[in-house]
DNA sequence: AAGTGGTCTAGACCACTCC
DNA sequence: GAGTGGTCTAGACCACTTA
């Protein structure tokens, strides 16, 4: 009897047919049953490879309806949230980490919204600097919810940047973020070592812990930064 | 008989054991046979659960070594590759496109190498505008490998975006894409209605049929855009 | 009402990796 | 060499959706 094929292969051979217009976009390809008999292997084995394709967006599958090729073949993009040392690291550059500043405050509006917290909430805020070969590589600047971090108290931020400390101390189940392009203010110029005003690229992040606001950050990177993935 | 357990269910279960630290970061966790034997269902099952809570990155797995909680939960986000004109009409703005320019030129040598192509290699250039309730939205800057696009020369841009003609019309096996805030030359800035200098999100973008280069294009948003997604 | 994808099971073999 | 995850099979039942 012939080796059994893998999902790999029969969701290659699915793909070659999509990209080589055999199945072109709009069309339905045939259903399970008939494709593992055809290719000669079991119907779970068809049902793995088609489930991934739908999933990464080349096939559009409706119970009843059947499959059919996708009309726009929507892809996606993936990329690691970082951990800003292991980016600079793989970069090939010395990471260097220096707190800013840490206190106990109360947020401005914008940022107590976006945590749907009360009004006069008092939050941790910290400000650090991540270098890169002794060059400022991204400001960061955060608000943390004490409730929901419990043990932060005892962190210790000249040591460990909060990034790394949230990641290892808390379980945050969900979240936001948002990619956009900023005119350095004054503050931040002055931390990335940029003139004031110059397009700087930035991350605003907020997390929770199922409704519990954990923490809401932003990250300003020095100029030039690009943030790179493959598709 | 009990109902069978879905394999949503079992990576339920495991993702509270996690979170709720009874398996702490970095210890290993019980083998896919005891946890199928402890909660009642094949071992399939939890092959299943445990997969995908490998590929979401909460656990590491290896054979013969077993499976462990990770240590850095290294959380993953997803967005689409944006059809402009699906953005624009998903934030509830009514969608325009002019093109700017289209012609056939030599590419400046940063695009050329992007591409991989020789020396005095031409390529078709258009520049257009999509638009958001009538204001600029996104600038698209694009060189297109005519030898990679059959029926390009047919291609109307002025009534269909390059954007949209090539998704339906060439099979893109992969490429790279890039996230930067530039300021706004002369040129964007007129084209955006913006100031020079302005801070602008920006998309670069390469794509490939296998070894042939398609297209290499440069998304530059108007100031104030965000690109947002969950996690 | 009926057809299709979604999933579970029980068993089996294999590939990789650590000891 | 032995143990673990990775995968395939054959069969079955179910849920959802559309005709």
């Amino acid at each position: 009897m012939a080796p059994a094929l893998t999902w790999q292969a029969v969701q290659a051979e699915a793909l070659r047919r999509i990209q080589s217009r055999e199945w072109p976009p709009g069309a339905p390809i045939p259903h399970e049953a008939d494709l593992a008999l055809e290719l000669g292997c079991a119907r779970a084995t068809v049902n793995r490879a088609l489930r991934e394709l739908a999933a990464e967006g080349f096939i559009e599958r409706r119970r009843k309806a059947g499959s059919r090729v996708a009309l726009t073949p929507v892809r996606k993009a993936t990329f690691e949230i970082p951990i800003i040392r292991h980016d600079v690291e793989s970069r090939g550059h010395a990471y260097d980490y220096r707190l800013l500043d840490q206190g106990v405050d109360t947020p401005p509006a914008p940022v107590r919204d976006l945590l749907h917290l009360p009004d006069g909430a008092r939050l941790i805020h910290v400000a650090a600097l991540h270098s890169a070969d002794g060059a400022p590589f991204c400001l960061e600047d955060r608000w943390i919810n004490p409730a929901a971090a419990p043990g932060i108290a005892t962190a210790d931020f000249r040591v460990i940047s909060p990034n790394e400390w949230l990641v290892q101390n808390t379980a945050f189940s969900g979240g936001d973020i948002a990619f956009t392009a900023r005119a350095a203010d004054a503050a931040q110029a002055a931390a990335l070592a940029c003139a004031p005003g110059a397009a700087v690229f930035a991350i605003d992040r907020t997390t929770w812990a199922g409704p519990l606001p954990i923490t809401a950050v932003t990250l300003t990177y020095a100029p030039g930064h690009r943030m790179v993935t493959a598709i």
